[in-house]
DNA sequence: TTAGCTATGTGTCCTACCGTACAAAGAAAG
DNA sequence: CTTTCTTTGTACGGTAGGACACATAGCTAA
């Protein structure tokens, strides 16, 4: 994490018009995410929401045998606990650090408060949640028909997005959980990126040298993915 | 369709306090809804939102090259549309209808202005919404990890749920398109399920024999995915 | 009846990925 | 420097499902 964290880094907080910071910002926490920690368990109830700044979290859904899936990634683009304000107040999944970094965190009371007013935090979550659920919808498609060499190229897409460097720190054994596959397949299919030119990667970190070539390989999911997020959520405003 | 059709035969509809109805109600309109007929297509502007009454709709995802992927399907215990209050106006997925019958249509502007009322229905539409990401990402973990055979007896118990008999009008090559797999997989898994006597069919037309059976033979996502919306869903008053 | 269409059945080869087992190479710790 | 642990590499057989090619069997329509 360089420099000092700012609710700003977030681009949800950061699209919140004036009134509705000053309610909202006193009472953010900032809190560390250490790699691996677990926000919330798939059944909890969820007692706050986060606002990663320079960390990112996946949702991960884990079957009775064991095996896993990401259903999505959420970076300083997003939310952690879309389901409070939904009125779920828990979900199916596991909500598990994929990066360390930090986030901001509002007690589930208040952001229920602020959610009700019916201001622009609300359409803003509101939109936010719609590019979750594109998010998992490309994410289904994606499990079905496409190879695990496109899905990695993929994977790295989205996790770069989220980060201030070229640079992943995550073992190929994480990796095959998110993708839901083996991780000697990940193995292979990094490898291959590596022979190309387009990755270099040693025990657990991953540099990306040619993110152009990375998005010729990934399949269509990551650009379809991207160019919804865009289209749905604020831009960021120059500061 | 037997019998009269009324609003109250959606499950969301029939869960709405009075002053609610009597605002709605009037501005529902019926429409049938053909097998095969597309409610809107991936980036169109959506301008209605559609309550099945006995139909079932599914929200299939295309791909560049065609094939294609369901992403959850939707009968009378819940909405199409959503999007229009999510704020996003569009989806990326395509509206078809999987099972002919019929749905109440209520205007897009007019939901709006129900839902920023923020009254019972903007809280069950939210709710229902949950529902829907639950199903999604139980679909992307599906799709990664289960196989054909599982796959289709959870296809055929989704359908069943929202249908009146133990009976589906729909090709296997319709059903292929759904799960995402070709014709002849759903031909080989249908197969099984015929000669274990849990299914008969012939020419399009399904009809289950032994729907526990049935549930015993797919995959864990049909339970939790079931489990989830009754959990999120109001319960039908009895009327 | 014959023809034609649509839905289903079957067969063959091919490939991506899985399960498993084990080897090698970097890091960390004594 | 050696040991130990973690991470990555590689290999091999097994299998589900894909692509493609036809065969059959019910409806429909003359």
């Amino acid at each position: 994490m360089a420099g000092i964290a700012s609710p700003e880094q977030n681009h949800i907080l950061d699209a919140l018009p004036p009134a509705e910071r000053e309610r909202i910002f006193p009472h953010l926490k900032l809190v560390a995410l250490p790699l691996g920690s677990v926000l919330y368990e798939s059944g909890d109830k969820l007692r706050h929401i986060y606002f990663p700044t320079d960390s990112i979290v996946s949702l991960l859904y884990v079957l009775e045998n064991g095996s896993s899936a990401e259903i999505c990634v959420v970076g300083n683009d997003g939310v952690i606990g879309v389901s409070l304000f939904m009125g779920g107040e828990t979900t199916t999944s596991r909500a598990i650090v994929q990066s360390a970094g930090s986030a901001y965190r509002l007690s589930g009371r208040r952001l229920k408060q602020e959610f009700e007013r019916q201001g622009e935090t609300m359409h803003i979550l509101l939109r936010y949640t719609q590019a979750l659920i594109t998010q998992m919808a490309q994410t289904a498609v994606c499990n079905r028909h496409h190879t695990v060499d496109q899905q990695l190229a993929r994977w790295l897409l989205l996790s770069l997005d989220r980060l201030p460097e070229n640079k992943l720190t995550m073992t190929q054994e994480l990796i095959a959980d998110m993708l839901g596959v083996r991780r000697e397949g990940v193995t292979d299919s990094a490898g291959k990126l590596q022979k190309l030119g387009v990755i270099t990667y040693s025990r657990g970190t991953i540099r990306v040298l040619d993110r152009q070539r990375l998005e010729h390989l990934s399949c269509e999911c990551y650009a379809v993915v991207k160019r919804e997020t865009d289209r749905l959520l604020p831009a960021r405003r120059a500061h």
